[in-house]
DNA sequence: GATGAATGAGATTTCATTCAT
DNA sequence: AATGAATGAAATCTCATTCAT
């Protein structure tokens, strides 16, 4: 019982393991070997159930990026202020990066490996796009400060949130619990005040 | 004389003939003969300068990285107010980019190539200090919120500014000069206000 | 049975091939997939069972140091006389040529390509202590002159049998058997003599 | 005049560093550039004075050679007891050794890099032979033992010298004034044993 | 005489991928 | 499902040699 539940499970652990060590070493610089390695498999096994090592990401991207983007789009379907929208977009994606930060380094850093790479995975342009749609409705709500450009306020919007989940991922920054919820008061009181209306 | 201070510049030629490569294909996808045939050289010259590849590209970052730091380091000197000091770091920042996209590119897309790279390059975390200390500075004299935790806001405000270059170096954002200009102006704002001072 | 008996030796399958193709072209003369051709695999399965090139010329020279040393500790540690002693350890090392003239050829040619390859052999210096021990033991029981310095004594007597043997490598003396029993019968004859108690 | 008599000696020079490196890391394992560090000057001069590193060791080779069988036909010549001659040999070889170990290093243990390069040193095979029929004569004569093979009595007599020498060069044997002393008092004393009449 | 930039043939090494077991 | 031996294309790197200055 357990040996065939687990079994199914398998691909996923390659799964989580080539996420571990892309975040770590980086998709180029890492081997096929690398991931078997880190799930505790031989090489050969990666070949069972991918086709090749470039297909590994992709199936990240794809996986991943998918309800990150289906969870925005249905936030942003809410009659929920633009405020309390943007905080629940936060407080979303700060939880799923707190609990696993390095896919979202991943999902990130990697997605510029190529750009065939990019135009295939339409997840990840649908969530950005998801993300400045709720902006862009909440200036013409007034609710948020309509003189930014609501598509470079989605970049810098992520670039905050993407940075110190960077840091955290390569050591650079402390990580223990209450250093995570000094980093979510502090970013999520620069994006409220960032995005806010105007100063009247 | 000519022929001596253009003979010079061979070590010069082979970086930027890099930059360019790296910008283009990125620096794992080329070959040590793609920079050597993109400045007109045989590949065996490269390693009369360089001892590897690697040191190619770590030679890039640094030399690089080091410019923007003092930069940052001299703005942080002046006596400009706290909000004008983050102005023209973030107006230093975005400009590079139209000054010389194809290093931007590089720097933006490959520094995250490895993180033995990063930890190497002791400019890149001058250049993080620097700007922790100039938002340090500005709590102390009040005129940004001491509330905010001085690390990670640093952090914060460089992703910002690096996921609009990201997003300009992957062909995500529009990139013309109007749009660099409005790029500054959101950005900044949004810097002015997230790390102002809190309402009181 | 038989398959995977015989797939268990492709490392003494490719160690061989490298014996013959050093034997015949030298070390540095040769190239990896030269052994490989020799062994009739490609060149890239040499890595999967050693690490560099290197490594197959260390791995040939510690697997057949370490019998030779424990040989002459055998010897050393039998109640003959020393004369006897000394007399076997010069028709092993002698008759080596004829049982296995190219690892011979190897051993004696290639052992000064590098001082750091010999100081990395152990099997190389616990050779030459046995020796050295089997001397001195000589030289207190009043067998062998106790007024030669042991170490000299043993560098010596290695010598004698090591320009015999280049001799045979290097085609300069003739290498036939009678060749080696005569060659076996004057190095004995010399080391008893040379070794032997002072005149009274 | 010192820079014009000096500058004589540049070919000298790069010759006895090269005899200094190529004793250290072995002539295959040594580049030009090494020998023109050791000489103090610029790779690209070695090639105004030699055609090829080949024709640097080959120039060692023919000049260090030359005058050593010299010598000792000289000695065979004399009317001197063979025993007395042999003696000379060896003191000469000895004293050649201590006055200059690197290059017997360089002469006995390169000389077997390539049967081409045996070939056309003529001046090898000269004192080896010379040697021979120095013993050869010593033989007929009643002074030397003659059941030993005086072929091989030549190559282990050599042998003998040779490891010592080997010992000293690359740090493994004591070389300190007085530990020389007792290696030529043992070395010596083991030959005039060894090749002595045999025993009444 | 002297330098060292420049070349390029050729070597070692890596590693994604296949496939027999 | 799972292993790991085996392949080979393609990359990095070395270094003897040339030659303009």
């Amino acid at each position: 019982m357990a040996s065939s539940s687990r079994s199914a499970g398998r691909r996923d652990d390659l799964l989580s393991a080539a996420v571990r060590v892309f975040a770590r070493k980086g998709y180029h610089t890492c081997r096929v070997s690398d991931i078997a390695d880190e799930a505790g498999v031989s090489h050969g096994l990666v070949y069972h159930y991918f086709a090749s090592k470039d297909e590994v990401l992709e199936t990240i991207f794809r996986e991943n990026w998918g309800p990150i983007g289906e969870a925005i789009l249905q936030i942003g379907g809410t009659d929920d202020s633009a405020a309390e929208q943007l905080r629940k977009v936060a407080s979303l994606v700060l939880h799923a990066w707190r609990r696993d930060p390095e896919t979202v380094r991943v999902l990130v850093r990697e997605i510029s490996r190529s750009p065939v790479l990019q135009e295939r995975i339409g997840e990840f342009q649908t969530a950005f796009d998801a993300l400045e749609a709720m902006i862009e409705r909440g200036q013409e709500r007034g609710e948020l400060d309509a003189a930014l450009d609501p598509r470079f306020a989605t970049y810098a919007m992520w670039g905050m949130l993407d940075e110190v989940l960077t840091g955290w991922v390569l050591g650079r920054l402390p990580g223990a619990d209450d250093d995570v919820d000094r980093a979510e008061a502090t970013v999520t009181a620069m994006l409220r005040r960032a995005l806010g209306p105007g100063v009247a």
